[in-house]
DNA sequence: ACGTTTCCTGAAAACGTTTCCCACGGCCAT
DNA sequence: ATGGCCGTGGGAAACGTTTTCAGGAAACGT
């Protein structure tokens, strides 16, 4: 493999001047710079990536921390990041989180000498210590789905989703309505499905219905998990009419339990789920419509930017939410009005 | 952050002791080893991959170069390397290619110096310079859906798989079976549309049906080509009673126009696909499982097989194929076989 | 007691870049 | 003319590891 001296010698200048038109910088006469560029291609050289990384204290690449990859909306959102930077060279790294050790070693990259050159972390909250550890080595990571202070983000107002998805509901007429959501998460520390239900409480207050607790349910993330929390709530003396999932993958799980129980959608039972991953289309399911994809061709935005003007002036960019409607709600069962 | 130095200061040993207990090779008392581990503790170091990377020429993580990254099966593929890789500690780099020149690139990096310890190569055949290089760099890449001499690789007979498909279709007494395909591709030489015509064809052979070139069609990728093509097939004269297309999102187009010409399936068309992606399921598609997360997994294992004993004996393992039937496959309608 | 091996450790030379600092020539302002 | 600046280029010191080589001490066989 030819080296930066290689190129030098054939090109008749120092490695300096070499190194100087690799990266734009400095000043070379225009004659100087064709020489080395026709040296370049002569030997097909490649700058190392390591070589190159080792001065500067960063890597030519950008990472993307997210928990559970295999998920869809994860998918999504890192589709989103690898198109947004399709046009720059820059490599993007998947590391994936599945355990708290796995975000605690994935963070010590970031903060340390891996040190891509840019980040987005997704849904995570590095601790105290960790975002110290970021502004040390001037990482400045990009966070999608999380509140961060003093960093770029770019977000939804999940609590506003959750409203409007019970909302919806209420609107069609359903007074019981239950929730399906995920357990409080004391590993990672999700906050959506927290504040989904908080909107969703919101709406009923706003209506005048009572947020009975027993129409509530959480749980594990995961289709067969919310099937199991429907089931509950279908077999109550009163059953909810209308049931909002915190997301996708959890109204699956209730359409199956729909199935299962020989309800008819929307006749018998409506369900709301919340991201509109891309099965939702294809099942039919009313869902509020979250921008995955699109919050990662913004990160990525984002991230090249950080990249290009150094500091770390935060931006925040929110997305708009909105109700899908297709086929899985419709107005309650006459008789459940009383 | 603290190097290795620091950490050799503290523990007041050489910084070759300490490097020889972070990579576990070399003599060490156990004594020392103790106490350099402590410093490390103390100081929270870590190593910095691109100062590691440039003695070894090589940095630590899997590089996975992909087209399309967008398209469900990629996304199958990728998660399962990703996963497969989880219980190690390499991050997972993601190279899109969407333009040949994408691929000119990640293919250079392989052969030079960012040449990850592992790499795996989805779909895409690297010409003999590229090949020479990764020889050249000790680059031992995995194949999957490739077929590439003195390489590992992970594959299906494609061309079974069509023979499957067909065969699936004749044997519920299809006689007029069409098929949808990508047209050649010159711009990354993708066989596996093409070796499923041919298992389609001699399918038809086999059953005694003459392959009309009449009932194929070939376009670009995706579920609107498809569409379109479906529609060509289905205006036909004598149109077809069946349609195998060569993956599921094409299937996924073939049946939005048999909804859009207001014909019922598999009562009055058949269609089955080839993949098995997360939607078919949820269709209740028929089709060809393909087991594209298996191959990412499989992949990961043989990535870190490659890198834990070099010499790059290859290895090649083959995928079974096999067709799941669900709802939109049938006999073909009664007036239709004469 | 002496060589030979084995075990442990350290010094120092890579690895391929970037970047700081300096030198040289020409030009402008004084 | 003299001094300073600007545009251009080079020398050499980092950057943080791995690795080669060698050295010293302890253990062994004779």
């Amino acid at each position: 493999m030819a080296t930066i001296v290689d190129v030098a010698k054939r090109a008749g200048v120092a490695v300096t001047t070499v190194s100087r038109v690799m990266n734009n910088k400095g000043q070379v006469s225009e004659e100087t710079r064709q020489r080395v560029l026709d040296a370049i291609s002569e030997l097909a050289y490649r700058p190392s990536p390591a070589a190159r990384g080792l001065p500067r204290r960063r890597l030519h690449m950008v990472s993307v921390v997210v928990p559970f990859v295999t998920n869809p909306s994860a998918v999504a959102r890192v589709q989103g990041v690898v198109h947004g930077l399709r046009s720059t060279d820059y490599p993007v790294s998947i590391l994936d989180v599945e355990r708290p050790e796995h975000q605690e070693e994935h963070f010590g990259l970031l903060g340390s000498g891996l040190r891509p050159e840019g980040a987005v972390i997704v849904s995570l909250h590095p601790s105290e210590n960790q975002l110290a550890s970021f502004r040390a080595a001037g990482t400045c990571p990009v966070f999608i789905d999380t509140d961060v202070a003093d960093f770029s983000r770019v977000f939804v107002d999940d609590r506003h989703g959750g409203f409007l998805a019970t909302q919806h509901l209420i609107q069609l007429g359903h007074r019981r309505i239950g929730f399906i959501g995920d357990k409080e998460d004391e590993r990672f520390g999700f906050t959506s499905s927290r504040l989904r239900r908080r909107g969703y409480r919101d709406a009923l207050q706003a209506a005048g219905l009572d947020a009975a607790a027993h129409f509530e349910r959480t749980g594990e993330h995961g289709r067969d998990t919310s099937a199991e929390l429907a089931r509950e709530l279908l077999a109550l003396p009163e059953p909810p009419t209308a049931i909002f999932a915190s997301s996708d993958t959890q109204a699956i799980g209730v359409l199956d339990v729909a199935k299962e129980a020989g309800l008819q959608v929307p006749r018998d039972l409506s369900v709301i789920g919340f991201d509109d991953i891309e099965v939702a289309g294809f099942l039919g399911l009313t869902t509020v419509r979250h921008p995955l994809y699109e919050s990662g061709l913004i990160a990525a935005d984002l991230v090249i930017e950080h990249i290009e003007n150094p500091g770390c002036t935060p931006r925040s960019v929110e997305q708009d939410l909105e109700v899908i409607v297709r086929v899985t709600t419709g107005p309650p069962p006459a008789q459940s009005s009383n």
